[in-house]
DNA sequence: TGTACATCAGTGAACGCGCGTTCACTGATGTAC
DNA sequence: TGTACATCAGTGAACGCGCGTTCACTGATGTAC
């Protein structure tokens, strides 16, 4: 099989559209399964419930995630060997990225179920929160590696500052959701990298 | 009437509570007329349907959280005359009372409603839209009185500076909840308080 | 190569429950004259 | 002060629809011997 989309594909990506648009609850099986083409009982033989549903989803979801960022961590790095420069490349990496999504970003699955959280199991969230714990550590590995060659202007927590990225992401996407301007998240993303250069620009003393 | 709450003010009180934490959706009409004790007709007496529920929801939300920021910003133009310096201030008494409240920052009904526009009509997301607006004009003023004494150090557009302020609570609660931190959220509050101290600090030439 | 069985990827019909909504009605308080 | 009517803040019963879930079944492909 496998060529192609499979229909367990196809019926995430077409559940995680609609959850995000319209929040899990709102979006229904019945809804799903008529733009996948099948009945609702092969929803079912892939699904045992909508739980299912809703943590392969988040599974999915943060794969994609970290490889976007695996990507965008390969390329800063190959474009330059100072790891200030290279972070900084890569949220303007990030931020060209965000702002080349046609329609702005849909929004964020963690997100969605954070404000979602006792619909689920325990299982929901617990991915969740171990997503933004993998988030923290692959930022914090970044900000060490800079503060052993750059000292911080102003005395700051590092894993707080790790936490500021995925804290803008998520902020950036819901207020460029609300006010209709997809360009609010890109905008956001770059104002974290005035912050950290900045944060780490040569003292002039 | 009005001695204490009223119902309809009970209704909202707790209806919020719930929304907050599992989404509107998932928050029925029975959950929250039993809680309030009063017939599900009651409840229509006093909101036509669930959508008229949500636009008072969200008026009284951001009337809340307006008058939040009055006070912050008055105490803050107390405590220092210099624009500057009465900013950073705010944003310390802000982050202050986000690490105070008990179990953490509820959640953001502006958020919530966000990530579930299609269930409502056109009014609750445009109060959505207009509250955004006007907490950007409001940070956009204080900026202008920075910026008129202080030079910033980096170029940035002074309405995305402004939306950091939202973008900031928007993304620190979501972490803050996700991660189950309450201090998350108050720790961002913090960085941007830090980024505005070096973005308007006396360039050391 | 043929046969038997297993697995995969679904179909079709039915279920019961809970949800939002409606409608006719009510008892207490307020207002006009 | 009494009477008539209006408004306020609900009650109680019923509705129908859509939702998630179940269950017995099926036709195509894969595997063992």
């Amino acid at each position: 099989m496998n060529r192609g989309e499979t229909t367990r594909d196809r019926i995430l990506t077409i559940a995680e559209r609609g959850i995000l648009a319209k929040g899990f609850g709102a979006t229904s099986i019945e809804e799903i399964i008529a733009e996948v083409e099948i009945t609702k009982s092969g929803f079912f033989y892939h699904f045992k419930d909508k739980n299912e549903l809703a943590r392969a989803l988040i599974e999915r979801y943060i794969a994609a995630d970290d490889e976007v960022f695996d990507q965008i961590e390969a390329r800063a790095n190959e474009l330059s060997d100072d790891p200030l420069h290279a972070f900084l490349i890569g949220l303007k990496l990030l931020a060209e990225m965000m702002d080349d999504l046609p329609s702005g970003h849909p929004g964020c699955l963690v997100a969605t179920f954070t404000y979602q959280e006792r619909l689920f199991d325990s299982g929901v969230t617990d991915l969740n929160r171990r997503a933004l714990l993998s988030w923290r550590k692959r930022f914090r590995r970044h900000i060490d590696r800079i503060k052993a060659i750059y000292d911080p202007c102003d005395e700051v927590d590092p894993d707080a500052l790790a936490d500021m990225l995925s804290s803008t992401i998520e902020g950036g996407i819901v207020i460029a959701k609300a006010m209709r301007d997809p360009k609010l998240l890109a905008q956001q993303i770059m104002l974290v990298r005035s912050y950290f250069k900045l944060l780490f620009s040569p003292r002039t003393t």
